[in-house]
DNA sequence: CAGCTAAAATTTGTCATACAACCATACGAT
DNA sequence: ATCGTATGGTTGTATGACAAATTTTAGCTG
């Protein structure tokens, strides 16, 4: 039932992209559609497609007539905010350490809020769990997780919630294919402030968001709070 | 120099997203790529890109061998962050009456920052712009836009900032083609508190971004604050 | 009739080829 | 030197075909 062959689209423009990466198209100039076809052994159409994407994503840009350009502002974000699926991988981007540590994992029965969000029947048992993502050893995101208790099928220890949240969906027969998020503004009070090293009162950016699998139904909310003076979220608003 | 014919493909994916917003696929189905390919006059090529992007987009989902379906979350959100540009618009999506009021317009010296940030020579002359957005007659978002002055060829008054600054800057010769933007947390302060009619002391989110246009070159910095019970900011984090 | 199975039809994903639109450069005429 | 023009290269679009996956239909079995 679990099948995680990506499309040959996606593979295409995860490649071109690490090329990219690698800084191995120094005057800026992409090679041609035809021949990353060649290169990669598949057809131009699947090329077009995921530069297509990449275009959307800021990364390059195309000249009808000229070729493909990387777009070396939109190359240099490292917290593009519609692109984070692990936070150890966000802080690693950013040139940090990343370590996780739980705080704790429990269940409860879901308020009704939760349970309208996550299409619960009201007080049905709710899995909470709340990590702090460290920046060389510096607290940088808190984050709660919520996830239905009918979800899980396979018994768990703390330790499977090292990894990111969606590897213990998968575990569990769920694929976490998108979320939609809110942004929130946070003033810092007792118990966050501590938790993150800073002093009450400072603003911070938050995440309020719902996690959906590939049927469209709602599987995790998550809350997340980031210290700004280590991350800066950053998008790209492209014209319609 | 100015062209504004919109590729077939963007052309394609408005006309589909229109389909759609006018509700006319009840069934959350929407027809089947040849199909739309022949009613829009238009190869399936095109179509198909049109559908990648909107599917990014988050309007809609693909199952191969099944169809394209409308992702009912996705369409829901009035507004996505990354789809957001005029603020008049947005306003009016929420189902706000919006008006603009101009604040200030005038020029300074640009400070160090903000001519590296613009790639201007230093002291250079900068048009700064005080806008504040309302949402039936209550102020909502407080903008400062910044230009530099060699870009200005045309004259102008006060009453051309009443419009969206993109249209200025399309009058003057410039397309904004995408805003890199980072996402702020701020305290609103006396002066802030006041425009915006709320107390001190309250967080809020804020962009402060950098308009390109089509060549890269950056060409407007906009700073804005919002607040957040009229306004959530949203967007959608798909899986890559 | 109910329920299962297999074939057929439908739909998206990928491939191959061709041409149109556009851009950059080199070259020659003025 | 400047301008116009040819020329080759690159992206955008069109067309047709097949592969892969899903849904629908038909048929068969009990």
């Amino acid at each position: 039932m679990l099948k995680r062959t990506l499309s040959l689209t996606e593979q295409a423009k995860a490649h071109i992209k690490q090329l990219i990466l690698d800084d191995l198209f120094v005057d800026g100039r992409i090679p041609s559609e035809t021949d990353l076809a060649t290169d990669l052994g598949v057809s131009r159409t699947t090329i077009r497609d995921a530069l297509s994407r990449l275009e959307i994503e800021g990364v390059i840009y195309r000249k009808q007539g000229a070729g493909t350009f990387i777009n070396p502002a939109g190359l240099q974000i490292k917290s593009r905010l519609d692109e984070i699926w692990s936070y150890e991988e966000m802080l690693d981007a950013h040139g940090y350490e990343p370590s996780t540590k739980i705080l704790s994992v429990s269940a409860h029965p879901a308020p009704e809020d939760l349970a309208t969000e996550l299409d619960m029947k009201p007080a049905e048992s709710l899995l909470v769990v709340r990590k702090l993502f460290l920046a060389d050893k510096q607290p940088v995101i808190l984050a709660y997780n919520y996830i239905p208790a009918t979800l899980i099928t396979q018994s768990y220890t703390e330790a499977d919630f090292m990894h990111p949240v969606y590897e213990f969906l998968w575990a569990n027969g769920q694929r976490l294919a998108y979320y939609l998020s809110e942004i929130v503004p946070l003033l810092t009070t007792g118990e966050l402030a501590e938790t993150l090293h800073v002093r009450s009162g400072l603003p911070l950016v938050s995440f309020a968001e719902i996690g959906y699998n590939d049927d469209n139904i709602p599987i995790i909310k998550s809350t997340s709070c980031f210290r700004d003076d280590f991350l800066r979220l950053r998008l790209i608003r492209r014209r319609p």
